[in-house]
DNA sequence: CTGTTAGCGCGTTCAG
DNA sequence: CTGAACGCGCTAACAG
């Protein structure tokens, strides 16, 4: 159906590799160049990116795996990489895992037969087995967000507990003393982490660890954020301010707060989405990730790995959050 | 690097094809099955997708071109697309065309150059020149939300004017007579029939057009319903119900609600994101897209296409959005 | 600068 | 049931 090389020949009269110099920058007399375009054009010829992969053993694409699609973390992070893959000459294919470890294998052994160069995740887990199968075949591998176990592969990750930290801090300048965390499972590395920065600062500053009824492990979910907000008011002493582990966390509990308006205002701190931010009055605090740096690095790492020094060691890039202080509310007044 | 047939006939002694039919479900000794089955293992084979797919025309993979990844409402057809998709033995390669022409159709001549066997495409604009080289290459394509010029190709898409109007209609049933409408550009598809709907049904319920300033054209984001909404609450004559034409805005929207909890409290009527319907108290009516059933028509298209009958003309699917009824609320309770 | 030759890894005849 | 031979569309040496 598709044209080939064979239907250029027999328009040209030119031979196959001449053919497949034109369209690989090799030296071609302009005039045949010319005629070479020509049939182009009147076949609708485009080159088959199968068989030239298959041939080249590059196929110029990169796969990437997220855990979840439907997370702007992620599609914004996949944007911002496409587009510098794109310039550097990559086609990307991007495959949901959907929060199944299973996906994720399946997701990765079919890039592999797909003969990605190169593959970028933001793992499901902090281990992906198939990993290794990529490692056999000198696939490289950046981690986003997570680490991955074994350690074999480069990561670009934020310094979690130093985010978490500097919004305790911001929250105990002003004053507050009960600080609570909305959080998810521990089984999470970002989650983890954020919750160890938390008690960690917490019990920096306020002398003593937070309280247990403060640390609330919910569903990574809008519901989840919604939830936390509420049962943590509704406690016999609730705090005063609240940290959100996550952009669904920080929509849930802004969405509570607005429902309670009135009856109580803990201060509040954001995580992750500064549109969202823009747009709550008054503009509350916000750890922001630097998601193009994020990208950027992630692009690095794998495209140095594509262009030869397969034997450095793997490296894991710690990037800092920013915290973005928003207008002035009940965590700059402090208590009053 | 990667093992090959090669490979496994060192190992068994069999030949190429007798490899070759155990992979592809012909007659094979059990013996000779069990034996390749080994090698398998021991060499951690994988059968390479690429050369499979040139051999045999079929790459067993669809592509998914989106117009925007970043959007609640694709990523979840994706997912439920998907699933089926993966039940039916295909593979799927995402590609986001950021809102960008040029980007979608540099995104349909990667897939087509990786040999999709057929294309899902929630398309930017109503035109999309690319499918032209898909339908030369005998790919079938399926556009999902918006129809595409050209009609060449099937489409599954909801009657948007019907579920505009029947938010309309709830609100006219509680009394409301000054509805607005948050909407986007009318060169966006969706939008433009919305708009129209909601004219339509404004019309026939009020018996006059709806006031110019009552139909707000936005930017579609979240900051774009935030502002909108303040701007028709700050009208001379601010509407009493407001409709909400897809998610951005009705997420926008609600939060400037909050914000101005007090002040006003127009009734209210969300678009497409049920969970954050569930989140919103008191619940507000939400129109909510049959996500799962726009996914399984659109499977079921593609499939059929690619199961033989190319020679039916062309489907347009048109399904029905349900209104879901919130909670007591303001347009339940009427102006009262 | 161009053409010939030989595969990449696999699927599919057709003999045996 | 198995194996030899050929080719999918393209790239990569080589000669010329």
């Amino acid at each position: 159906m598709a044209a080939t090389y064979k239907d250029i020949r027999r328009v040209t009269g030119l031979s196959l590799a001449t053919i497949s110099k034109h369209f690989n920058g090799g030296n071609v007399l302009a005039a045949n160049r010319e005629r070479i375009e020509e049939a182009v054009a009147e076949l609708g010829y485009r080159v088959n990116d199968v068989a030239r992969g298959l041939r080249s053993r590059r196929s110029m694409t990169l796969g990437i795996v997220l855990d979840e699609l439907n997370r702007t973390f992620n599609t914004t992070i996949v944007s911002a990489m496409e587009e510098r893959l794109r310039d550097a000459g990559y086609g990307t294919i991007i495959c949901d895992s959907r929060g199944s470890a299973e996906a994720e294998d399946e997701a990765i052994h079919f890039l592999l037969g797909k003969m990605v160069d190169g593959l970028v995740i933001v793992p499901v887990g902090s281990d992906v087995p198939a990993l290794a199968d990529a490692a056999a075949r000198g696939v490289p591998v950046v981690a986003v967000d997570r680490p991955v176990a074994g350690a074999g592969t480069d990561a670009v990750v934020i310094d979690n507990r130093a985010a978490v930290a500097a919004a305790v801090d911001l929250l105990a300048d002003a004053g507050h003393t009960a600080i609570a965390l909305l959080t998810g499972p521990d089984s999470w590395y970002t989650m983890r982490e954020r919750r160890l920065g938390f008690a960690e600062a917490v019990a920096r500053r306020t002398g003593r660890p937070p309280r247990p009824e403060h640390v609330l492990p919910l569903p990574v979910t809008i519901e989840g954020g919604f939830d936390g907000m509420r049962r943590l008011m509704r406690l016999a002493s609730p705090p005063t301010a609240v940290v959100c582990g996550n952009y669904e966390f920080t929509l849930g509990a802004t969405i509570a707060l607005n429902e309670l308006a009135g009856e109580v205002t803990p201060a509040f701190v954001g995580f992750d989405h500064l549109d969202l931010a823009r747009v709550i009055r008054p503009r509350p605090s916000f750890v922001v990730q630097p998601v193009d740096e994020i990208a950027a690095r992630a692009v690095e790492l794998i495209l140095a790995r594509l262009s030869g020094d397969a034997e450095r060691p793997p490296e894991t890039a710690v990037l800092r959050a920013d915290l973005v202080v928003g207008e002035a509310s009940t965590y700059e007044r402090g208590l009053s």
